[in-house]
DNA sequence: CGTCTAAATGGGGGGTGCCCCCGTTTGTCG
DNA sequence: CGACAAACGGGGGCACCCCCCATTTAGACG
């Protein structure tokens, strides 16, 4: 990224601490008017620094959802291979439980890479040293990918941002151990 | 219900059709506005027989939905239990995953019962004798419920409605056999 | 410190969709 | 056949998104 001009820097600035509080306020599906009327621009600059309401959700969350995965490698310090990997799943399910809406822009980009944080991909980084160690301790079955096991946390997130009946903690239990036989193809 | 007058219902029947026809097209966020256009009718003819985009969304894929969980007794008589239930919920992985959008509605309804057709409410049913045969056979633990089953395959499917990458069969695989270790206190 | 240029800005218009009001039409039943 | 309630639909109000383009301003350079 090139330097931005002190002044775009500010804009930029103001416009994602307003977003910040019209997220938790209203969910992700604020109005993005609302947003630059409060951050005191004009919604142009606004759609010039973020050219969808993803990338602003994801400038939102990048510091909270870097905080997450930087919790892997403190996870792995702390505890056994297996219970290292299932409490950090544990761990992004509860961060993306506490902002509704997040869910979705965790979920891989359908349409490109703009350069910028990708809150998937951070996530995907930090989960892949626990999974290979959680396999190596026979914890995990050997032919799960990374994006298996973050998909399976992101499904249920978004099952919990449709249905606040759900029990989404259950629910990642139930995944891990599942709830049908286990194949016996066991090592 | 109490009756509805014959051009009501004509309209209604319209309204389904053209309903249908736009939600093949554009997925289920089509404008309701063209839906009307499309059926001959006014907008306010729409909304005054759904209040909702939702209870749209429902009768449009009443029928879908209904054979779907007819399908159930029908591998109930084919199939041992354990199979009769996994095949079933393959069975309703599909049908969402052939209409986008389907699984947000199929998602417990947040506000209220209207009375009308309610979807989760007839997979519930249905899904319910070939829970309880799977148990008898030990093939599903004891300690899962109804809802619990159908909210990981309403998960996949949202899932999958977001990020086309993902392998919704697969993921189905996995929430059933467990990725990790399975739990020691099977009876 | 003045000048100049490209970067940055924001007001506002165009387009779309949702929802509902209310005057008008049309079934239905006595 | 007449009357009344049910159903209709055009269109207005509102909110949102997105972008155009005239205007302002940062900051590099002499």
């Amino acid at each position: 990224m090139k330097t931005l001009r002190a002044d775009a820097l500010r804009s930029r600035e103001r416009i994602v601490r307003a977003a910040e509080a019209a997220f938790r306020r209203h969910g992700v599906d604020a109005s993005l008017e609302a947003i630059a009327k409060d951050a005191g621009v004009g919604s142009a600059t606004l759609h010039r620094h973020f050219r969808s309401r993803r990338e602003l959700v994801e400038a939102v969350f990048q510091d909270s959802t870097g905080a997450v995965a930087a919790e892997a490698s403190r996870l792995a310090a702390e505890h056994p291979p297996g219970p290292a990997l299932f409490h950090w799943l544990q761990a992004v399910l509860d961060h993306t439980l506490a902002n509704r809406g997040l869910a979705t822009t965790l979920v891989p980009a359908a349409d490109e890479h703009h350069g910028g944080f990708c809150g998937h991909d951070a996530l995907e980084a930090a989960v892949a040293p626990l999974l290979v160690a959680a396999k190596g301790a026979g914890q995990v079955r050997a032919d799960v990918t990374v994006g298996e096991v973050l998909s399976l946390v992101n499904a249920i997130s978004l099952l919990a941002d449709h249905d606040p009946g759900a029990d989404p903690e259950r629910l990642l239990g139930l995944a891990i151990t599942g709830f049908g036989p286990r194949q016996c193809e066991q090592h």
